[in-house]
DNA sequence: GTCTATAACCAGATAGAC
DNA sequence: GTCTATCTGGTTATAGAC
């Protein structure tokens, strides 16, 4: 997440080091795609020519276009993970909470061009009948859960409330500045939430 | 919007009456279907049948797939603008603020399903190079713009920012409503908004 | 084990029949 | 004026070549 955006984890066995590289290039250039053009609109060959493999050759690597999808999607889990991991170096519960929010600040222009990466996954891949619907909340989940566990640590009272108020403001925010391409309407909008998280201790 | 989210206008020429009939219907069903399953992911045949059309016949009422959504964009737009001035009956403009976020609690359960009919709309329409983003916006700005002149009218200070606050709320709201599939987080999160709304005045 | 040629299918779009 | 048979192109997926 934040400035690197679709990066993924590092290969970590040199005698696979073409193979993976492939692997991950696959996922990388997905990531983008899905996030730019949405997932029905992305298709495999698209996929391949961004991550300089032959065409057709995805099917060697992903089963399914489903597969690369779910591929996708545990990246960004895993982004989300250690985004959040990352907070915890923040001293109080407040600043952890605006670190949080302040991510979608720092994807503004990206947030403004394709909408949060989050977002759009979670609209597109809501409702199939597979488990990627599922998959695709649990990107939610871990950020809503933190977020209710920060509010817990300042006191306040219903603090799952207060995460979903957070969250979806962090959300519907993103949504409008994708809408109207203003990426100042995602830096103000934050500002404002930051007032209210503020505004509780 | 609202109970009848899908209606559409009244055909007005009887001597039209089953051109018109028809070419309403596949609006209708090309609206349904947009919400329920995307835009790209929705085929033509679909939308014939579900409208009850012969299937390639949909060309004879929309030169292209594009013009048929846009003429789905444009009934949503003429929906928001019906549901707009029936708020006028209210009041005062917390009230009629209070009026528009309930909108969202009643139809929560479509919400969950799907998502929001604007929001996905605009999500997946944005950043296309045809003017259809843009038209897809208009359905949002009639919505803040209204919003933003009741607060004007309560005397808030930053009457676009709270617009802004609070529909980036109700979008983020039915985002998380529709990826954990839960109608009663619709529910609460506008409750919390509607609060909000009675603390500023 | 890695990749390519091709199959099978389905989309959007059109020419022309009724 | 209304609708249908068909075409073309592109997509996922696979069988089999290297």
């Amino acid at each position: 997440m934040g400035h690197c955006c679709y990066a993924l984890s590092e290969m970590t066995d040199s005698h696979q080091r073409d193979r993976a590289g492939k692997r991950e290039r696959l996922v990388a250039s997905a990531g983008e795609l899905l996030h730019r053009q949405g997932v029905s609109a992305t298709t495999l060959a698209q996929v391949a020519e961004a991550a300089d493999v032959p065409p057709g050759n995805v099917y060697y690597y992903f089963k399914t276009k489903d597969a690369l999808v779910r591929a996708v999607v545990d990246a960004r889990i895993d982004e989300v993970r250690t985004m959040l991991g990352s907070f915890d170096a923040q001293p109080d519960p407040g600043t952890r909470l605006k670190a949080l929010t302040r991510q979608w600040v720092e994807m503004r222009d990206l947030v403004a061009r394709h909408g949060c990466p989050l977002g759009t996954l979670c609209s597109e891949l809501s409702g199939r009948d597979d488990g990627l619907d599922r998959e695709a909340a649990k990107m939610m989940s871990l950020i809503l859960d933190w977020a209710e566990d920060q509010f817990r640590q300042m006191g306040t009272p219903d603090p799952r409330d207060l995460a979903v108020n957070l969250f979806a403001g962090v959300q519907g925010g993103a949504l409008l500045a994708n809408t109207f391409r203003d990426p100042d309407l995602m830096t103000s909008h934050v500002r404002h939430l930051e007032h209210w998280i503020d505004s509780l201790s």
